[in-house]
Parts: C-alpha cells; sequence; structure tokens
RNA sequence: CGGGGCGUGGCUCAGUUUGGCUAGAGCGCUUGGUUUGGGACCAAGAGGUCGUGCGUUCAAGUCGCACCGCCCCGACCA
C-alpha cells in the first residue's frame, strides 16, 4: 500500500480530547476518530488492526469447535421484557419506537436474541451440544464513555454461547472457551490476569474475567504476591487474598474478555428447552463468552508503546512492515525502493510505502507513531555501499546489509 | 446526575485576571526557491460565526446568565 493512496492522519502532538495513553495514541497514529462522545470511526489503519484481531479470534473460536452466525443488532423489546432484563439493564439499552409503533431497541448483548432463535430450532439432546458466535456492533448508553474504545457507546464485540444438555457439557464448552481466550490474547501480545469474578446482570454461578494490566484501567484486581490467585476488586472487599490470607496487589486493569456459566437462567425465561433420553422436559444449559474486541486494541497499545509511539505485536500490525526511501526525489532510492516493495508485496507481506515527498525525520517518527515492527529503510548515502538497513521497531535494533540478505532477515522475522 | 478542567484557523496554544483600534504565534496547507538519515530554511499566500444564544456597555475573545460540546474524578456498569 501506498501511503498517498491511504488516509493515515498523523499528529504531531497530543490533541486535547485525549489523556490515557490508548486514546492518544490511537488518535495520533490516526486509527480512529472521534465523531461523538463515545462513538468513534475506525480509520484505515484502525480497521486492519480490527480486523487482524478478528481474524485471530475466528481461528481460535472454529478451532474450539464454536460456529460464526450473525445476528441483528436492531431487537424487539418484547424479548427483553420476557427475560426480565428490560430493567436490569434499563438506561443502558438505547430504546425506540419506529414509525410503526413498534418499540424497538439497540443490542447491548445478545443472549436474549440468541436464546430465543436456538430454542426455536433445538428440541432434542441429540442437537446439542451446539456453540454459536458473532462479532458484532453492540450498542451501550454508557453513563461516562472513556479512554477512547475503553469505554464506547458503540463498540465491537466477540459474543459466543454454548447449549448443552448437562453441567458435563457445560463444563466441558466453558473449559475450552477459556482456553481459546488464553490464545487469543497471547497472540494478540496480550498479559492477562485470570480472575473470579462476579456474574453480575448476566446471572449464572462460574465466571471469568480476563484481565489487562493498564495503569489507566478502570477495573481493579486483587493479585496475590504469593500464591498469585486473582480477583476482581469490588468496592468493600477485603484488600487481602481470599485463598492464603496475604495482603494481595491492587492493580489496574481493562476488562478485554468474560466468560459466564448461565446455567438455565435465560432458556428457563425464554422457553428454550429440549426432551433427554428420557423424554423429560429440560431448560438448555447456556455459557455465555465474550470479548471486547474494539476495547482490546486500546489494551494492547496501553501494554505495547514507548515515548515514540505504538508497538504492535507482529500478528496484529496494520502493516507488518514500512518501506521509507528516505528521498524520493532520487532515482536510485526510489528503483530500489520499489523493487524490494514489489519483492515483499510477492511474498505476500503487504507492506507500507511511505512515498510521501517529505524529508528523512518526518518519515522516521511517523514509522515509530505507527508502531509497524520492522521499517525498511533506503537512504541516499548507504545505497551507495549497496547498503539497506532494517530497522526493528520493538527492540530499535538496526541491521545494514545487502538487500538479499535484508530479505531474508525479514523472512527470519516474519517467520520466526 | 454531582464535582473539576477545557472550548480562539486543520493541530497545539497565547491573549480573558484589569473590556479598547484591522484577533496573534508555532506547526500544518498552497506557490516559488534552497535543502534532504531523526518532525529543515527563506519568501509570498490561503484559511477565523473567538462553542451557541441572550444580556451589560459608547465598545465584548475578555464581564453576567443560560445552553451545547469534549476530557477527567465520582456514582453506575458487561
Amino acid at each position: 500500500m501506498l501511503w498517498s493512496k491511504t488516509f493515515i492522519p498523523t499528529l504531531k502532538e497530543n490533541p486535547q480530547e485525549a489523556e490515557s495513553i490508548s486514546h492518544q495514541l490511537l488518535l495520533r497514529a490516526g486509527l480512529i476518530r472521534l465523531l461523538m462522545g463515545g462513538v468513534y470511526s475506525y480509520l484505515p489503519l484502525g480497521f486492519k488492526v480490527l480486523n487482524n484481531i478478528q481474524a485471530i479470534i475466528r481461528q481460535e473460536m472454529n478451532s474450539c469447535g464454536a460456529v460464526e452466525l450473525l445476528l441483528p443488532a436492531l431487537q424487539p423489546l418484547e424479548l427483553w421484557l420476557k427475560s426480565g432484563r428490560s430493567e436490569a439493564i434499563a438506561e443502558v439499552m438505547i430504546r425506540f419506537t419506529d414509525r410503526r409503533g413498534r418499540k424497538l431497541c439497540l443490542g447491548p448483548t445478545h443472549e436474549e436474541v440468541i436464546t430465543d432463535l436456538v430454542g426455536r430450532h433445538v428440541s432434542s439432546y441429540k442437537q446439542l451440544p451446539l456453540v454459536l458466535y458473532q462479532i458484532q456492533t453492540k450498542f451501550r448508553d454508557e453513563i461516562r464513555p472513556r479512554f477512547g474504545l475503553v469505554r464506547a457507546c458503540e463498540f465491537i464485540m466477540k459474543d459466543a454461547y454454548s447449549f448443552d444438555k448437562d453441567e458435563e457439557g457445560l463444563n466441558r464448552n466453558y473449559k475450552a472457551m477459556y482456553d481459546a481466550y488464553k490464545n487469543i490474547f497471547k497472540r494478540c501480545g496480550l498479559q492477562i490476569i485470570t480472575t473470579e469474578a462476579d456474574p453480575g446482570v448476566m446471572g449464572g454461578s462460574v465466571s471469568h474475567e480476563f484481565m489487562a494490566q493498564s495503569k489507566d484501567g478502570e477495573d481493579i484486581v486483587l493479585l496475590c504476591p504469593k500464591c498469585k490467585s486473582a480477583k476482581t476488586y469490588k468496592e468493600g472487599d477485603k484488600e487481602v487474598c481470599a485463598k492464603c490470607g496475604e495482603k494481595a496487589d491492587k492493580i489496574n486493569t481493562i476488562e478485554v474478555g468474560h466468560i459466564f456459566q448461565l446455567g438455565t437462567k435465560y432458556s428457563s425465561t425464554l422457553g428454550a428447552n429440549f426432551l433427554d433420553a428420557q423424554g423429560k422436559l429440560l431448560p438448555i444449559i447456556m455459557g455465555c463468552y465474550g470479548i471486547g474486541v474494539s476495547r482490546l486494541i486500546s489494551a494492547v497499545i496501553e501494554q505495547n508503546y514507548d515515548k515514540d509511539g505504538i508497538i504492535w505485536p507482529n500478528e496484529i500490525a496494520p502493516y507488518r512492515i514500512i518501506i521509507l526511501p528516505l528521498d524520493v526525489t532520487d532515482n536510485d532510492v526510489t528503483k530500489t525502493a520499489y523493487s524490494l516493495y514489489e519483492k515483499l508485496e510477492k511474498k505476500g507481506l503487504e507492506p507500507l510505502f511511505d512515498d510521501r515527498d517529505e524529508r528523512a525525520g518526518v518519515k522516521f517518527k511517523d514509522a515509530d507513531l505507527l508502531g509497524i515492527p520492522l521499517q525498511v529503510v533506503i537512504g541516499r548515502q548507504s545505497l551507495k555501499d549497496n547498503l539497506i538497513e532494517l530497522k526493528i521497531r520493538r527492540s530499535h535494533e538496526k541491521i545494514m546489509k545487502p538487500e538479499n540478505e535484508i530479505l531474508s532477515e525479514i523472512d527470519r522475522f516474519i517467520n520466526g
């Protein structure tokens, strides 16, 4: 991709509208822009990161047996009255009436819709277990949106739902999801603390949260320095480890995932029943599993940046390589740069090519800000000695070698 | 919703305390020239309902009232 063909509005200074690190860098590196409070546009770079995270999620979900579908964001209020959550969710849900007088809402989450759907079409234990998921936009009228994508009124979530005939099946699916979540966050470059959590409005018994440490995080985890057990902190909790009594550390975190064993809370109220082998009518046993996909971007940045900008983990970087011809008016430089660009494209690496007629300093600063893992620098002086520079964004390591050796260095870096 | 901060060109900000003439700077943008390995320099330009409304005054970016927007703290929350 040529820089001049895409849309990367970088900012030299921290914008007034942002205070937290991830919010500042998301704006400065041109990933998002505010439309209104708590509502953001994803610019091409932000959209790429979002897609990369979604690709990882899809792989891990599919490989643990979940099947993707897409549910409507527009929902009838009636379902929420039936489940009894209309009141519990109250003002957080955006409601309105359409021209036909139908009472509608924009889905803040999808337990009702999926339970209704599955309930209509599953009637035998032979159809279970079933695990479905979607990646979709959720709407929540937040009391106070904050920190850019961390708490937004419109955001993207992966939500999965498991349907089982018994507790044993639920436990199995729950465990599979738990493990898949670990993989997802690891591949996204996130360090995660898993905690036992309060199911809250979602209901159910067992629940775990996946918390990413961040100094601007709004959730607090009590982590025992001794036995490493962790618990989500609620106002009023004692600040000691529940297991060994040691004084626990309070850690600021961003909640990026939350899984629940719902049991029959939704299936019983919404009539999602099945017949077991004995012909007995029973409510389906459910679990639900959420990942804050857009929020995850903020959490990753909070854990991967330095004074110069973002440092993307390889697998979710918007581009893996940026090519910096330092002087686009120099023939040798541009020729070499373009030929390298084509070679990398042929390898399927899709590099970003900074074809702007800017000074070296501007290009370096922007490349660092964007946080693309590898920078290939082509300058006039070093080219006289047939040398090209490869800079590794995270370590600041610089390698100065001839083109073919640079290509194999890139291979080594990308393919491990 | 309560508390606090902010709102002046695309961005960052000065000017508001103590009202006064054609509203400023840096960056960015346009044109020309010189530059070219860490956010260049010179010259000439374009670009502003000073968040909005009402009021006070001979005179309002500046004072008063109301409202709007963004950010932060709190309450709340998946």
